[in-house]
DNA sequence: GGATTTTCTGACCCGCGGTTCAGAAACGAG
DNA sequence: CTCGTTTCTGAACCGCGGGTCAGAAAATCC
């Protein structure tokens, strides 16, 4: 055999491209300066990944991985959770109970892992968020996000459902603040150098809304939420328009 | 004089363009699909605007413009209302009090101002928040949000002032959560047909705000905010690479 | 030192779409 | 109808950058 590739070369083009995108989005990345920045001439990128897109597709893949796992290790470790208790007693349902505290510390925790992720693929999410536009990862992000509001209206529903929460509150209203507050998060987090410490900020999420949702004594039922079933824009598609709609 | 110009052509480019700009985002909008949408031909366009860049910016600067409006509308009442109250008395305080169920409905009826604004501008809104990239409206809906958080923070500290509000949250907490929730509001809009009914929403909201934002008799003092004084990320912009920076 | 094989280079190709512009078309005035 | 003027058309121009490929360079084996 004979010349042996650089062994460094295709993570250094690995995190380049991540800093490239970041800076210009992944439309505006030029292949070009993402080899320079480690020293390869353009025709190298294509000895390491078959085009621009295919190597944000390879980043793309592992966070949403990343993310996939963690919402199956919630959905286990609430189910552990609650069959390790056996059913809710009434006294559970008082604010301060163990058992309050300890499922709250249970999604304190979990939200904790999820900021951890946020943070350590902080630019790729950001590009996500706005650098995606015209590529095939167009989206991809909202689609992330509206599955996690619908994760969280359904937890709130199960605790509506064992009177652990008010339900004059709509769980689709909970779902869009918490998912909404940690896309602003995270989209600060692309902006920092060093990890910020995440438990300051998730007390007092975790305060706000143990309060502002803990059962009430009269309460009237949900109304239907505003948003339901709204069809999403169709994805971007070249588009044949008619001619003369105006005259 | 002769022949004079199409008086509904300006008109139609601006609406097709926006239809456009939402399907394709900025840059993947193609003059000829604006142009053909209202049965004009490429060419015609620069009789109009000086370039497809160029109408985006006009509509940006209504939008932005209004939203200025309102801030300074919204500024304005709640200076008015609090001159016309007085000083904050005793009585006041208390959570059901005349005075906070004023204030309150002030600020519902400001929050339903900016909802209207960007039920109206939701399609622009929706091509800034995700289909500006790598145009010079890159990062405009961006600046807009973190203003409006740093705008709920003091709003936050001035009620801390005077004890309407619990002081163990910080402000920017607030803000993230109020800001984050209209964003992800603001980008549902765009997918639907018709107006929904604000209010369920607000009150949904507010409620949820109001009592966990309440005043609590043992409070500790606030942490600092570990996102303080973020420097953000600089805008886009051709970037000339050092090379060999892995050797 | 070849001989051989794989890596790496960078000039080139190519499609795309914003922008331009020479000329055609439409309209009013006389 | 003809002329002058302004609108409108669409082929052509052009820069850009992703992707290609013939050949130079580098490494290994003999």
């Amino acid at each position: 055999m004979a010349r042996p590739a650089d062994p460094h070369a295709h993570e250094a083009l690995r995190s380049a491209a991540r800093r490239e995108f970041v800076k210009s989005g992944i439309q505006k990345a030029r292949i070009e300066d993402i080899t320079h920045a480690c020293g390869l001439s353009k025709g190298a990128f294509y000895l390491h990944f078959d085009s621009k897109e295919g190597l944000f597709r390879e980043l793309v893949s592992e966070v949403e991985a990343e993310l996939e796992e963690l919402r199956t290790v919630r959905e286990r470790h609430t189910q552990d959770f609650l069959a390790r208790h056996g059913s809710v007693k009434p006294k559970d349902l008082k604010p301060g109970s163990a058992f309050v505290r300890a499922l709250r510390s249970l999604h304190t925790r979990e939200d904790q892992k999820l900021l951890e992720l946020l943070w350590r693929w902080r630019d790729v999410v950001d590009v996500l968020l706005s650098g995606s536009q015209g590529t095939a990862f167009d989206g991809v992000m909202w689609r992330i996000i509206d599955r996690e509001v619908v994760r969280v209206q359904e937890e709130c529903e199960a605790l509506k459902a064992v009177k652990l929460m008010r339900d004059d509150i709509p769980g689709e209203a909970v779902g869009l603040l918490l998912v909404g507050t940690y896309l602003l998060v995270a989209r600060r987090l692309s902006s920092l150098e060093e990890k910020p410490d995440f438990d300051v900020w998730l007390t007092a999420l975790q305060k706000l809304l143990a309060e502002g949702t803990a059962p009430r004594p009269h309460t009237r039922a949900t109304r239907s939420s505003p948003f339901a079933a709204s069809p999403r824009r169709a994805p971007p598609r070249a588009a044949r328009g008619s001619r003369r709609s105006h005259p």
